[in-house]
DNA sequence: GCACCTTTGAAGAAT
DNA sequence: ATTCTTCAAAGGTGC
């Protein structure tokens, strides 16, 4: 079994100051039911309770896990907001299907969750194939350098405006996994639609989960993690660094001393979300 | 059209 | 070893 923390995952991302897992972290005001964040020095390894084939949908739309307010039931988790690509509804322990989207490869898919286990792609198909929802075309927004260097190289650099190469993104966090499925649920509720005030509200509600709560997304942003070494070997964070054009950015100095961090140093304090939208455990 | 905003976490770079 | 920077998602906003 997976115990997520005795051992190290050998092929582990290198060089992080926690190996994969925050679980040293220092105490948490926010969290409601002790000063520990969820993962302190012990791996409560929770294993989901869902049950399913850990890359079967890693994450579990059910919403069961949460307690915050009404559940949403008019909301479809299963539909990509952005793309409107319905996921098929896979309940089955083994997916042996890439949830195809219609226009193929190009298409985005919302997160890791669902793509195939690697070992199931079978052979003759490469990794590198799959429409994997890490893999991105290019659509303009990024910048193209070569292509990373496991990827199958262009082989006429010209061409490049008829044949796009895909990205391969980050694998989501134990946040952003977190925020992809409550991201709808907030917005029903606060009937905010800015994405910025939403993870304001996510961010706390993150903050306010359970150990136990958190620990599940940790869990599966581990399992993402390392299928996504497993798809690409090769791929580091680094091989996206410089895509995403930004302007100059001032020196961080206010943003930092704060103890909170701003990606572009303007970090505003939280009552930029109306209180009434927070949930009571915040406020 | 695209960067920005805003959040946390992971990873790489820099010190 | 520690700190800093970048990028993951997302969608309204503003340049």
């Amino acid at each position: 079994m997976d115990d997520g923390m005795k051992h190290q995952d050998p092929g582990m991302y290198k060089g992080s100051a926690y190996s994969g897992y925050p679980f040293l972290m220092l105490s948490d005001p926010y969290l409601p039911n002790g000063s520990m964040s969820p993962l302190s020095n012990k791996v409560p390894v929770v294993q989901p309770s869902h049950g399913v084939h850990p890359l079967t949908p890693l994450i579990p739309y059910s919403n069961d896990h949460f307690s915050h307010g009404s559940h949403s039931p008019h909301l479809p988790a299963d539909i990509n907001q952005k793309q409107g690509v319905h996921r098929p509804s896979q309940t089955s322990d083994i997916p042996g299907f890439y949830p195809l989207p219609p226009s193929g490869v190009g298409q985005i898919t919302p997160s890791m969750g669902w793509f195939p286990h690697p070992l199931m792609l079978g052979s003759g198909m490469h990794t590198t194939g799959i429409p994997h929802p890490a893999i991105v075309p290019h659509s303009g927004k990024q910048e193209m350098e070569h292509y990373d260097r496991n990827m199958k190289p262009q082989p006429e650099p010209k061409r490049e405006k008829e044949a796009k190469k895909p990205t391969i993104k980050k694998p989501l966090n134990a946040f952003m996994l977190y925020m992809k499925e409550m991201r709808a649920k907030v917005i029903a509720e606060c009937t905010l639609k800015e994405s910025a005030a939403i993870n304001q509200i996510l961010g706390r509600r993150w903050h306010a989960l359970s150990r136990e709560e958190q620990a599940k997304y940790y869990e599966l942003a581990r399992k993402e993690r390392q299928l996504h070494m497993q798809l690409y070997p090769g791929w580091s964070a680094r091989d996206n660094y410089g895509k995403k054009k930004r302007r100059t950015r001032e020196k961080q100095q206010d943003s930092n001393s704060g103890g909170k961090r701003s990606a572009f140093g303007t970090y505003k304090e939280k009552d930029a979300v109306p209180a009434q939208f927070l949930p009571m455990e915040v406020l």
